[in-house]
DNA sequence: TAGTATTGTGAAATCGGTTTCACGAATGCG
DNA sequence: CGCATTCGTGAAACCGATTTCACAATACTA
């Protein structure tokens, strides 16, 4: 019936013989504390099978062992298994550094909103977000002295920690594979415009042809919503008013799989007639027919880079942001 | 420089002109307070702007505000949006319900594991598992008074709080629609049989046979693991072993994709010669070609159906497991 | 060797709420 | 109308850690 109390302090303290203040400043690794004393907290601290109350150790010293990871409501976790690698990545180191990751899914557009509020008053360490539209809110926080990581480029490169795929690289390797395999009019379909890792994408691509001394027509580029419907459509059109394109990179794999659709519906051969790079490298590219070439970023290392970046500014050490390296990933499709 | 400190009791008692206790009843719904003076309080709430301190909280009233969620590290939360999909289900339930979601994203096997010791301790105020493979710890801190609800059916049906999809009524669903569309011989590809919901899938898939007054061959049960390559080999296997196999239960999409390129790779075509039927109604199903016909779960509305029940317990309301309905999605492949 | 600086330690205050307890006032009963 | 309840309330204890502060013991300076 009467359930064993957890051990507290006040037992550790009253088996090793030292006051609670001490046993303290062991489990903190206060080092002026005399090694044999520190031996007999420990050894209770063992034989107690002693754990912390999370809740008191936060009161008292204001720190909650709980960071935030925020994900834009809009956002695709429903659709996409991209977010949840990168949140698996998360957690896992998070929970190797004793921290937990409290996971908010929501609406984060508004400034004032409760999320907002939340994530100001002290219930956590810091946050973590996810590719996001604007940045005004996180800046808010951030200037608040919440410590933060982006996932995925700011907007406004203020002095915002973030970590991020290689877009601009990821761009550049599909369209000089493209290139280099012997297409002559490579266009691109780009994802939504408006988020940096679109625009770095696109900019990788042009890149191509600034450096073969060319520029791409205006009717090659035709912009996207990372949808296969979008990726379909724009195909679509790119194959009427420009029958001769032979090379599409399509910023990811979904849109990349609506133009396949598209090229084949017009009576053209992937990759014989058109060439099509994705990227993401999700499961889609490995089980559809042509598989698909594409640019694959490694999700969970994205995570795991954006908890160590978190730790490390818990710590106090100075961060940099990261940029992770792309592969191109070669099948059938290009 | 010096930041406003948070308003706290002490500062609305002040205002509102009652003690602290009282400020307490009020905000805990103690219907006891005269209602001028909770609308003193009330009012001074307002005005400060005040939010309670997690932590305070959580330390003197023993309830901490967070529900985990556990994921098995083996579980394809890597490729599987699946799983994002029901989390941000539990995590928009809760968030409504001024609960937050800790994600827990680890090895689940060990009983006396960190995540055992961590549920086991009150840092959380209950947890929601997902698929598990075994359920001995589970229904130790079930035995523990831990609330719990399971997402995926327990293996032994202890009484423990789950919700579910209806996986016999969609194996039977989907095997009832090949028969009746004509297919004389249809195979099932199992995915784990060593969860609940494989087992369940195949016995909705034999129920259709029973009320035929028929038994399926044995042949024409091919175990798979939820692989694409897995339907790949299955089917293969199937069509060298009963060549005049014309309808495939796959008990996933990506099974089923591996399933149609085998086929295919076969010179049949599907739907004609062989009809394919999956489970999930994942993205791919929209996106391959042909579009896969399928068997839809509400994803979503599983996890928000977890949250809801994991806050019934909580608020010590009597609750019973759900089978969620499914839903067949007919589109070219059956 | 006297005087100051440094260490190691425990008592007690603190974090911000919740809950018990005691007590006066208001109500119910006979 | 007197006594037993019930109601509303505040003071104070409490939840379980951390941290300040004072003090004794030791180490260093001159």
């Amino acid at each position: 019936m009467a359930v064993k109390p957890r051990p507290t302090y006040s037992a550790i303290a009253k088996i090793s013989g030292v006051s609670e203040a001490t046993v303290s400043r062991v489990l903190n690794g206060d080092s002026r504390v005399h090694s044999d004393r520190a031996a007999a907290v420990l050894k209770a601290v063992k034989q107690l099978g002693y754990r912390k109350n999370r809740a008191a150790t936060a009161l008292a010293s204001g720190r909650t062992g709980l960071i935030a990871v925020v994900i834009d409501d809009d956002l695709s976790v429903f659709a996409d298994p991209f977010w949840g690698t990168v949140t698996s990545g998360i957690s896992r180191i998070l929970m190797e550094n004793q921290l937990q990751t409290v996971l908010m899914v929501t609406a984060v557009n508004n400034v004032e909103g409760p999320v907002s509020h939340y994530l100001e008053s002290g219930e956590v360490d810091g946050a973590i977000f996810f590719a996001l539209h604007k940045d005004a809110m996180v800046r808010k926080l951030s200037k608040a002295g919440l410590p933060i990581v982006l996932t995925g480029s700011p907007h406004t490169d203020v002095d915002l920690i973030f970590v991020d795929t290689d877009n601009f690289g990821g761009g550049f390797a599909a369209t000089k594979h493209l290139m280099s395999r012997g297409c002559k009019k490579v266009a691109i379909i780009t994802g939504d415009i408006e988020t940096t890792a679109g625009h770095q994408r696109l900019d990788g691509y042009n890149q191509v042809y600034r450096e073969l001394g060319r520029v791409p027509s205006k009717e090659l580029v035709r912009q996207g919503d990372y949808s296969y419907e979008s990726g379909h459509a724009q195909m679509t059109h790119l194959l009427q008013k420009s029958p001769d394109v032979d090379g599409v990179f399509a910023c990811n794999d979904l849109m990349a799989l609506g133009a396949i659709a598209a090229i084949e519906e017009s009576g053209r051969v992937v990759p014989d007639d058109v060439a099509v790079i994705g990227f993401d490298d999700s499961v889609m590219a490995r089980t559809s027919r042509p598989q698909l070439s594409t640019v694959r970023q490694d999700i969970a290392a994205l995570g795991e880079a954006a908890a160590l970046l978190m730790i490390a500014q818990l710590s106090g050490e100075p961060v940099e942001s990261r940029i992770m390296p792309i592969e191109l990933v070669l099948r059938e499709s290009a």
